[in-house]
DNA sequence: TGACAATAGTTCTAATAAGGACTATCTTAG
DNA sequence: CTAAGATAGTCCTTATTAGAACTATTGTCA
């Protein structure tokens, strides 16, 4: 028996790691399925979604608000603002940082898409039920503490 | 109370929804992390390690076992050709298949790699309980399966 | 105050990533 | 057998993605 397969055959967590890879991917593909009639991406409509209701959020504020890199996030925003969606202006307080809001366009798509895409996604998440949804939740928190 | 807002506060899957990018996202930078010394990419590795102990599997193999779409696939086996891990094999009976085996310096990434990545993940999700590790898997297969 | 570290964004590079057009090759229906 | 459809990979375009180097600005400490 190899180290190679020894290895493996200890690791009872590949399956729970394969899930993992599987919910999350299946998610995601139909997540931006969501947005294709809207012609926006994923990270396009995670930014727009982020800016709703706000009155402009720092570039920094964005990336933790969805998880992308500051290096992507200025792409991001600069294809949004080629679509008129949404506008960067230079702050007084701090002139190292840039807030970011949305344009009326970007307020008239966050305002159209952004109830769209939630039914979207609620007509499959309602399919569990409270409590299949609370035990995914606690065990999607304990897996994302183990790193 | 605008549509917006009505359509967000009867959406209690948000916050399952969030824990599921979180976790996914969370693993997936531990994960990356664990190949940097041995200057492999994520795509790269899931390649070599689904190649492991096999006699070669075809593009359209790789693609389901790694999720990766045909596209981006061509571009990761012409870099693991390039870097001499990997070799395409024109099929004999069906022409239109090429089969992708791992080569001898492959196959010695491969035995050092698979077993080092295993403990090195294995180290992290064995801190959670059997019965954790049953109910996230439960969960999961029942998230990718609403999609 | 003045050097120096820390922070915010931009820019650059290499590598995914999805999807569609394209070529070559099989398969199947008539 | 042959035309039409299906399948396997490649190539192309657009858009992330991470990370490192770089600039500008701010904060800190002696």
């Amino acid at each position: 028996m190899s180290a190679t397969t020894r290895a493996a055959a200890s690791a009872d967590f590949l399956p729970l790691m394969r899930e993992l890879a599987r919910a999350y991917q299946a998610f995601a593909a139909y997540d931006a399925s969501g947005y294709k009639d809207a012609n926006l991406t994923v990270a396009q409509a995670d930014v727009i979604f982020s800016l709703g209701n706000t009155a402009g959020l720092t570039f920094k504020e964005i990336g933790e608000s969805t998880l992308i890199t500051k290096g992507t996030l200025t792409g991001v925003v600069d294809r949004l603002e080629a679509k008129g969606l949404v506008k960067r202006i230079a702050s007084d307080d701090d002139r190292r940082c840039t807030r970011v809001t949305l344009t009326a366009r970007g307020t008239a798509v966050f305002e159209k898409e952004f109830p769209r895409q939630i039914a979207y996604l609620k007509e499959r998440f309602d399919r569990l039920s409270a409590a299949d949804r609370n035990a995914a939740e606690r065990s999607l928190r304990q897996i994302k503490e183990l790193f």
